[in-house]
DNA sequence: ACCTGAACACCGTTCAAGT
DNA sequence: ACCTGAACACCGTTCAAGT
């Protein structure tokens, strides 16, 4: 069918393409990539060992978009900087949360963003220890976000087209759980959730963490 | 085969130890449960509507067994404690990290359990939204952390009995990267890692984060 | 009410064979 | 060097049919 050779990058934009257009994770497949590709699934192990190498480089990919904020800027501000732009980059590539957490920060790119963002906690002279721990912590609270709203975006729009009524039901059996078992604090959490955006809401425990270390610094 | 009748609760039972057994949450599936129960894969569609809706049922059984503590002790140690006891069962139960990224906390236990840790908070003084953040915060920590150290274990594992060149490959070239382009910030992570339970880098950044909501108490 | 068997539409992966 | 086709051992899910 196709005469054109393809390449590794080739495959891992389609692959991220293709991840997009699927209704979820699971739906992902590798031959649907190669559907895409006009090209036999078979064809792809040429190029990867298997699915998860295709993974990683996914990953790398995306994290690779991450744009490193300017070091003269305060510490805080950078930390809050590049994380805002994560965030972003996660968003422009759904289910990119889902792939970081598939997948292990073994190459260079995710390496040197960690090198960093530790390094951005250090020079501001908190310990390395403590960087480390709330470098850890910035990442899982991007990555657990990040998962919650793609999880979301994806819930209104069958909700919308009707396509998937158990999801409908999902939030049904919330809101009434909520109801019958008064459960208050569940009840101002989803109010604060339909008032803030993700990435607010992620600015908010951004802003909490970065509180913590500063206690620490005084 | 079998003339026993089974029902819900022996199902997430066994899923949970086949999932146990499993070597990645992927190869989990719902034919080896059913083989696990000396029944056909499709009697399992009579008790439950799909695979979906046995992962919300396992979620539940595990957070299920989570133990809130005292409420009579200080609102910082109840949070300690409160999260030390779901690290403990998310340990015990492998893979349930994994699990409730998986699914919604949409059954009653999660709710109440999410409840409860704002109420902790709240109870203390701290206002609505930032108790909010900060239960959203704890439980992306924990359950990343949970995740990291469940693959690291398989990790060793499969590297100590050789049977996953692919994964010593990975820590060989993460260790590469490190020197190669001399990430030094890295270096003291890998140290930082190794000396420290999952556990105790958990309680780090609980400390880090509950750090956070006393410097806004003052 | 509860379970089976067979079938359907999918997967990831391998490997001989082609160009 | 790069790709195909067929095959293998798996999946989740449905549904008529059994007891």
């Amino acid at each position: 069918m196709a005469n054109q050779k393809i390449n590794r990058e080739q495959i891992i934009i389609q692959a991220l393409e293709t991840l997009q257009k699927s209704k979820s994770f699971t739906q992902f497949s590798l031959r649907k990539v190669a559907t895409d590709l006009n090209v036999d699934a078979s064809t792809l192990y040429w190029h990867f060992k298997n699915k998860q190498e295709i993974l990683q480089a996914m990953a790398a990919y995306v994290v690779g978009r991450v744009k490193i904020p300017d070091t003269n800027l305060k510490w805080d501000d950078q930390l809050k900087q590049l994380f805002s732009n994560m965030f972003d980059v996660y968003e422009r590539y759904p289910f990119s949360a889902i792939l970081m957490i598939e997948t292990i920060p073994s190459d260079l790119v995710r390496l040197k963003l960690i090198d960093h963002t530790i390094g951005i906690m250090v020079d501001a002279g908190i310990d390395e220890q403590t960087a480390n721990v709330a470098a850890t912590s910035f990442d899982f609270l991007l990555t657990g976000l990040n998962i919650d709203l793609t999880v979301e975006n994806r819930f209104r729009q069958q909700i919308v087209q009707n396509k998937n009524a158990e999801m409908a039901d999902h939030v049904k059996i919330i809101h009434q759980n909520i109801k019958n078992y008064d459960l208050k604090h569940m009840q101002s959490s989803v109010k604060i959730r339909n008032q803030f955006s993700a990435k607010e809401q992620f600015e908010m425990g951004l802003d909490l963490i970065i509180d913590g270390l500063k206690k620490r610094l005084n």
